[in-house]
DNA sequence: TTCAACTCTGAAAACGTTGCCAAACGCAAG
DNA sequence: CTTGCGTTTGGCAACGTTTTCAGAGTTGAA
């Protein structure tokens, strides 16, 4: 029949056992379909300007043979690829799954792939995915930076022309490139204010490591908060540190049980605000509790939790659609989105001070 | 200086405005540091036969240059592209958000790169995420199909050699590929017999669609555990259903109020628990309640919520590292790996029958 | 000195696309 | 039967790597 050319591989051959079949190319198709390489090539992307017949012809050949463009050799040729790259912290983090989950989205329908990678906060590890990303030669990067990150390589990139956004912290360095973060002081500051128009005065701040932007962030507009109501802050209630960490919980055990314990808690972040929660179960003490950023069944327990909502979704659709405005030329100044977050009132934030 | 030629182009002249400036190449590279092409092929490969005193001129203009390999060329050059496809449902669920940090630290290790995508349930956009993954030609993927998945394509791809490992579902229409799944009916089961245990009699079950595997899976263990233990199953209290549509916290609701209402509830999934508990806690009614997969603040609520606990990052990890076995060339018959679950005492599946 | 066996190096041919260009074709008008 | 124009078509040169191959040096032994 003439076709005795480029069938696809035979798994069962023994030849072939093992040898990973290789996959038919447009050539193959060419062949096949008995036109020219061209052709293929302008059926496969849609080109418009192929008669009927032999555009029927290559798409038949194409089924036959199970035809898959090879999108290397695009990239290459086109020299984009369609794709971004995502850089969190933890995909498991419901915070960064929703950040993700809102750029994938923008992503798909842009008919772009999502390559997401999780830092575990390891400035080392950022460094090694962004450059790998960018080696991989992605559009467009959205980065959450990790603390003590060196900017010098993310400078370069950019340099290089790869548009990065900046979520939930600053870019590094004073690096000058867009960025979407949430009104992490004036949060803090509201919830905090919230608290102390319930009547409380002794307010105690758990908040993430201070080298992190929107922990130290956070604290500050706890502390400002309660200059403003002319508390005093009393260095003793604040407790910064990694949530997950050994003492964190007990710290706040201390509190409690100390001299002057507070009469309230502001958890500056989700893993604070679960570690606190446990913690607060297990010794069936209620203190009253702001959280900052909602969980999911915050509205289940019993009080409901007070949060300061911030909208990851948004900073993440926000990021990504800045991303690709950025990919197709627009060249402005770089833009700061600050989000504003609000307070979502259950009960548990409500709760008098004990006297 | 005779270093006139590749240098990076220079972003603030006119003419160059507005256009990405295009990276230097390895060919650039070896036209300044004054070697050959494949030297600095080598160089950048790590490939030790090369002197030192080249070895450092190389490195020096990689670095002069602001040099990243451009992996599409290498990619299409090798043939592999170090990378794999996660398909999952939905990154914000935290059975998959456990999952794929679980699979991305296997790729990770072994210098991988990991492109997830969500189906969200739709077989039509599982379909297109993976043909656009094979056209990336990642060099394996991870699915978790969705019900009514064709299986042809996959088929097809499998063919050309693409590895595949499936995970919380077998692998659709019959396909011959690795999977990595829960041991849904033995769990089911045994969240069932122990409400039985506790002298329940009249126990309602939750669970989302019947098409899906798992979920019907579930039911199935739930009529099994009744049967045995000779209570009859009372079709009024199955509920199958997507967890987050209109009716499914007020069908409890209903079943509560009904005339012989069930004393134990059990909800065969995270989305299931989540939903029923805030509906438990809205109405204060306490049946007993076994929720199969393990939660966040399970331990926090009040009672603490006894679970079926199924371990999702070690679905990922087995699944990755059983799909970089095939990609490393493993022939044999497919594996299915089936996981069994673990019953979490917390309280709220010890509740005793309302008499 | 010669030859063999190294090590190091660069030229050149892939890899599978895309996109430019020119050739070939069809058709209508002159 | 030309001429001209517009539409399809295929050839061919990129794209930036890796890899093979052979040549050029170097060394050591005969």
């Amino acid at each position: 029949m003439g076709h005795d050319k480029a069938e696809p591989a035979d798994r069962s051959s023994p030849v072939n056992a093992g040898r990973p079949p290789s996959r038919p190319t447009m050539n193959d198709v060419a062949a096949r379909a008995g036109v020219g390489l061209s052709t293929v090539s302008r059926v496969v992307s849609g080109d418009t300007r192929v008669s009927e017949a032999r555009s029927a012809l290559v798409r038949q050949a194409i089924r036959e043979l199970g035809f898959r463009r090879n999108d290397s050799a695009r990239q290459l040729r086109r020299g984009a690829t369609e794709s971004i790259g995502l850089v969190i912290e933890d995909v498991v983090d419901p915070f960064f799954s929703h950040l993700a989950q809102a750029v994938e989205e923008v992503a798909f329908a842009r008919n772009s792939l999502l390559l997401t990678s999780s830092s575990t906060r390891d400035a080392q590890r950022t460094r090694r995915i962004v450059l790998e990303f960018c080696a991989r030669r992605v559009d467009g990067l959205i980065i959450t930076p990790s603390e003590s990150d060196e900017a010098e390589y993310l400078r370069e990139e950019l340099d290089a022309g790869v548009p990065m956004v900046f979520v939930d912290r600053p870019p590094p360095g004073g690096i000058d490139a867009d960025s979407v973060l949430t009104d992490d002081f004036g949060g803090a500051r509201s919830g905090v204010e919230h608290l102390i128009a319930h009547g409380h005065r002794r307010i105690a701040c758990f908040s993430d490591r201070d080298s992190l932007y929107s922990a130290s962030e956070r604290v500050r507009g706890y502390r400002h908060a309660l200059e403003v109501a002319g508390i005093t802050v009393d260095p003793t209630l604040i407790h910064s540190a990694t949530p997950e960490s050994e003492g964190f919980a007990r710290a706040l055990a201390r509190m409690l049980a100390g001299a002057e314990p507070p009469t309230a808690v502001f958890a500056a972040n989700n893993r604070s605000t679960i570690v606190l929660l446990r913690e607060l179960v297990r010794h069936e003490m209620r203190p009253a509790l702001v959280g900052f950023d909602d969980f999911e069944l915050a509205d289940a327990m019993s009080p409901g939790v007070t949060v300061v909502a911030q909208f990851p979704g948004e900073i993440g659709r926000i990021a990504a659609e800045q991303l690709f405005r950025r990919i197709d030329g627009a060249r402005g100044p770089s833009h700061l989105t600050s989000l504003r977050t609000r307070l979502i009132v259950r009960g548990s934030g409500e709760v008098p001070p004990a006297t």
